[in-house]
DNA sequence: ATAAAATAGTTAAACATTAAACGATTTAAT
DNA sequence: ATTAAATCGTTTAATGTTTAACTATTTTAT
């Protein structure tokens, strides 16, 4: 998908770059979340529950900066899925400023009955990579998103 | 980012690499859009306004194609942007369920006015990368997204 | 101790996004 | 020619998303 923008090689080449890993992400993100709709599950939502399942109990706050979304955003995603049952929330005795966000019985149910699944799309869709390729691509993203070494 | 999951080793490698491209994807994206909102302009309409500008009329079905989104999206998308004169939309006369999708003279304006500026980001979004390594994430990507040689 | 600053979470407004139902138009099948 | 199928765009419902204003709580400065 090279762009039609004129410009000097460098121009050129850092914009061909930046729409193949822009297209590329979204359609292997697309392709590997499709599943999600069988369980009523948003990719948002199972982001969250994700984290749950995996880190434990975690702050409002804390989910926000994991995932990369707004404080405001997990008010909204975290009342769905608490109607729902699948986290629950209660204030921190501590500081009372804080939520205590936990994931439920039945949304530990919920992440063990599909997980195993959701990995095996994951390893499928990279699995066009050899393991040297994927390394390489690992650090290149480890290198462009940090802007650091 | 390395997950708590605890799997064979093609499994972590494979979720390993997807999670450190989805994060890289997600961070380059937000900090070469940034400056839209200069410009009134979310990610959404840029890229309507962009792929008009340089690929030129199009109907609201290829521009959803182009953009990965659905046509219902584009009508959303179409109708705040035409609201402010920036396209303009009238009926295919060969067949009257297209519409014919154009940039006006303001909306070219615009991208005149900032196109330089998004793609100097977008140069300097990627400077972190040797040329050697732009061109190595986009081979990667491509055979990633298109699951083809 | 008290006022100011900082922090956590909620809400509302605005826009994005999709799926599904829908109406209008065109094409294909018979 | 008529019917059936396909295609394009719109709308609605549901959810996601951010920003900014807001409340409540805690911490800091004096």
């Amino acid at each position: 998908m090279p762009t039609k923008y004129k410009g000097t090689p460098e121009e050129v080449q850092a914009l061909d770059t930046y729409i193949k890993l822009q297209r590329a992400t979204e359609t292997s993100m697309s392709r590997t979340t499709a599943h999600l709709s069988n369980f009523d599950l948003t990719t948002s939502q199972f982001a969250v529950l994700e984290a749950l399942y995996h880190l434990g109990t975690l702050s409002q706050r804390d989910l926000a900066e994991k995932l990369l979304k707004s404080t405001g955003n997990m008010s909204s995603v975290l009342k769905h899925i608490e109607k729902r049952g699948l986290i629950s929330r209660e204030r921190n005795e501590n500081d009372n400023r804080y939520m205590r966000v936990c994931i439920t019985g039945s949304g530990r149910t919920l992440i063990d009955s599909m997980f195993k699944e959701h990995v095996a799309g994951i390893v499928e869709e990279m699995s066009v990579l050899t393991s040297e390729e994927q390394a390489e691509l690992a650090r290149l993203c480890r290198k462009l998103g940090l802007r650091e070494t």
